[in-house]
DNA sequence: TGGAGTGTATTATATCACTTAATACACTTG
DNA sequence: CAAGTGTATTAAGTGATATAATACACTCCA
């Protein structure tokens, strides 16, 4: 599975990306699920590089992108902390849902199908996904 | 608006992706809505790259990843066509479909959406863009 | 006070995807 | 035969990504 532990998270990387990108998105959704509480501390750059066998600058990346976010907090020569304010979490998770939203609405218009069509398809595809699973798909 | 004409086809190009990625997606969606008819031919490798001035080993690219689509043909000394199979254009346009909604419902699952949340949601958004314009959001 | 641990910045090197450019070839049509 | 097709090749340049090796200023704690 190629998996790797640091702390309480778990990584999955893989060259399929950027890996600054997999570990900024992985963070993100580690926040925005509550995986991580409020005000805790994240494994420093050079802990996280070493757990990951990547390089510190990459991880710095991530961490960088992330306090652009608005969802972390540094502290010189402390570290890296989860932000203490729920309210930027919840309003960065709708954000971000509301561009997946608009992304994929607007890339299936594109070839072609309405909006009836679409929510459709989303509504067979969960029944279909809470037959078999019932964790809704999501493991 | 920075829009190319070039034969029957518009095209909008810039440089937040790959240029040929992007005329690969702009005619796939194209064909998938029928905007272009079955066994037409479509501009010359080296038209298409005059028209929207760029290289036409750019254009060559996408024409390439089109074939391997199944959505085009291409006859050596005459050029490229859309192929005549209705069924291979609309499996392509269901195969892709299917992919952007499992996408997208593996990202919102990732930020702790339920199945529920996620129908929510687009029903919200589809109520409000039905609201403002009656094109249903596309344009 | 000093050492260890923080994030950050810098410089250098390497790789890869993408793009352009200039040719060349085999094919088909008129 | 000439013009137009897709395709292949070689070369060059650019930018993003990643690694490596240092260095600095800061904070904490023994």
């Amino acid at each position: 599975m190629d998996e790797r532990q640091v702390g309480s998270l778990t990584f999955r990387l893989d060259l399929s990306q950027p890996l600054y990108e997999q570990i900024l998105k992985q963070m993100r959704s580690a926040i925005a699920k509550g995986e991580i509480a409020l005000g805790e501390k994240i494994p420093s750059v050079r802990e996280m590089a070493h757990a990951l066998k990547v390089n510190p600058n990459t991880v710095s990346h991530a961490y960088q992108e992330l306090e652009r976010d608005g969802l972390t907090e540094t502290r010189r020569g402390q570290g890296t902390f989860i932000t203490t304010s729920r309210e930027r979490v919840q309003q960065f998770r709708r954000e971000l849902a509301e561009r997946l939203l608009a992304d994929f609405v607007a890339q299936m218009q594109s070839l072609g199908y309405t909006w009836d069509e679409i929510e459709r398809c989303l509504h067979t595809k969960k029944k279909e996904a809470t037959v078999h699973g019932r964790n809704g798909g999501a493991l």
